[in-house]
DNA sequence: TTATTTTCTGTGTACGAGCACAAACAAAAA
DNA sequence: TTTTTGTTTGTGCTCGTACACAGAAAATAA
């Protein structure tokens, strides 16, 4: 049961290990029929190639860009990056190295300024989260010129060269969220779908979603219960959301669902009383502390989770398992729209992340 | 930035690598002055071993003996099977073997001959699902005497020198089915609480859930909720079931929710006619085959999925983190209970297993 | 003191594959 | 024929660590 190695093949072969070596990697210079000879003992043998010396003897270094918005200008982004370091204590072994460029969510010159930096850097990939679609697509060809490939995680670009996409189905995310409010609703019951946010940046996202949510509906025959639609972009002006919320009260007496598309619900549900708390049924994305909060205070009802932390680390894993071990990767993975209520929101914190995790 | 190797500290303290190598490796057999000069330098230079070459030089070989029941005996252990062999394929090349002691999950001679066997080949770990309580804790303390250590996924058994369990948290996947039967629940309507099998294999699980349901309403009130528990374990003849099933229907017209305590729903639900399938709001456990073609049919309305196949790729995992790494693992890990519903379902069977995995 | 044991340190080789370079051989050109 | 060119194969060193063994130094016994 003894691992086959290089040189028992060239033994067997009667022929030395570099020329083994030069089959196995394809480096030519070896005739037709040495090579088949070869070929045909190392899979008779099950050959495979030992990777621990591999990487030690090439003394390869890979190095990954990664191009994320600052924790800072939004704390969601602090998960991705939660996973980004968790995989590469498990793979940095393989000799990875990363380099960061923040950039503020909100700021498109700097999302620019940044991948831009990135591509001149020369990587071997960038993983990147492409909030900015039209200058993303942009940058994906310049990089695709220089062979740098792409990794997308949370926001879905769509483009034939993009190595991989890890990250939520919006449209099935607003779906979902339709079989949620689906449980509980009365006929004449009304749904708010609340845009806590800019137009422009990730518009595709939130109409997916919308869309998805409409679906439902439609197909569940629920034409007695209307969706409707409100965005506002002054989100982080507490009196002036404040307002806002009072006004949409006002105008939709029948309100019984609130739909947030993006994280930002807890800017909105701080506001209810212990009675609205119990009236209406909340739905937003992403466990972050806040929600988690109001999760846990009944103001929301459901969480529905992406699995932010393990779209980090499946984005390294896969330019593992492409640049080092030379496997094929998924192209689209889209992860699992996790349901996280009181009842199970502790279980997603504390005690697991999607992947196994070490104490320290 | 260039990595730190042993010839490094030992040019910087004056010494050969050898020194340092016992250092290192706490041999022994160095002067205290020096050794504290070389840890000194290590750690200052933020000296990390490199793990390749260690396992290459070193060319241990860590034997995993996985005593887990045989997948033709109940479909369901078939999961965490799939999970061991992804995470196999991640490190093997730590050089990691695994024999597999598989037994029939209901013949308790056959799990104590496969247990046995494992620990009398000596292995460096014993990766087990302790289906049967009393027994696994026999063979524990054996093992513990020759020094083999336990992981243990899926069953918890309470014994403080298990390496680690990675599962389920019976009590808490109970309770949180009690929030979604209380999500539609009317006054007066009555919850089944159904175990099809044996009381006595796995015993302590099915109380737990039951105690956790049994929580969930008493801290809400829900005194006019009742919850009846059945147990039958003819579940294999459908006649003999089907008969059970119209006398538990006749017995309990008020029956709204039907709560099964196991992965076997699937058996009985598939008695239902269109309107019973609308009518009940039904719980069940375990995402295998069965009952997710259920699940779309509308007869099982929500799965808590205890994501199998992660246990057992956490098990090994945990393994490579313990021994290979290692660093230090969490002693407990309760892997998230994930609500499985008709609308997010194939996001968990398709695409994502709640880790990377490669396409071929 | 010298002999002997014990404690400490240095050196050489191995692990399996990568890679540069040398060597052997064959084919084409002189 | 010899020379040149090109193709194919073999050798030796490298990566960073582990480990056996040799050798030096210090401590103890004679």
């Amino acid at each position: 049961m003894k691992k086959v190695t290089i040189k028992d093949i060239a033994s067997i072969a009667g022929v030395s290990r570099g020329t083994v070596d030069r089959v196995i990697n394809g480096r030519g210079n070896v005739t037709e029929e040495v090579e088949q000879k070869i070929l045909k003992i190392a899979s008779d043998l099950g050959y495979e190639k030992n990777l621990m010396a591999s990487a030690l003897a090439s003394n390869r270094v890979y190095r990954i860009a990664i191009v994320t918005p600052d924790p800072n200008s939004d704390i969601f982004w602090a998960q991705p990056r939660e996973g980004i370091q968790n995989a590469l204590e498990l793979v940095k072994h393989y000799g990875i190295i990363t380099d960061y460029y923040d950039y503020n969510l909100f700021k498109k010159d700097e999302f620019c300024m940044q991948m831009e930096n990135a591509i001149n850097s020369r990587p071997d990939a960038i993983l990147t989260a492409p909030t900015f679609t039209a200058e993303s697509l942009e940058y994906l060809e310049m990089a695709e010129q220089n062979n740098i490939p792409f990794i997308t995680i949370n926001t879905e670009i769509h483009h034939p060269d993009i190595l991989c996409y890890v990250g939520q189905n919006s449209f099935n995310s607003g779906y979902l969220a339709g079989r949620l409010f689906y449980l509980r609703l009365k006929p004449g019951d009304e749904i708010i779908a609340l845009n806590l946010g800019h137009t422009l940046a990730n518009a595709q996202h939130y109409s997916d979603k919308l869309a998805g949510l409409n679906a439902f509906f439609e197909q569940h025959n629920m034409s007695g219960n209307p969706i409707i639609w409100y965005e506002f972009d002054k989100f982080l002006d507490d009196d002036l959301l404040y307002e806002f919320w009072v006004d949409i009260k006002a105008k939709h007496p029948r309100m019984k669902g609130l739909f947030f598309t993006n994280s930002r619900g807890y800017r909105l549900v701080k506001f209810f009383n212990p009675e609205e708390s119990q009236k209406y049924d909340v739905v937003g994305f992403d466990m972050i502390d806040p929600n988690i909060r109001f999760l846990k205070e009944d103001k929301i009802d459901f969480i529905i989770n992406q699995n932010p932390i393990l779209q980090g680390y499946t984005g390294i894993m896969n330019f593992v398992n492409h640049f080092v071990l030379k496997k094929d990767v998924k192209k689209i993975q889209y992860l699992p729209l996790d349901i996280v209520i009181k009842e199970n929101v502790d279980f997603y914190i504390d005690n697991f992340k999607g992947y196994p995790v070490t104490k320290g």
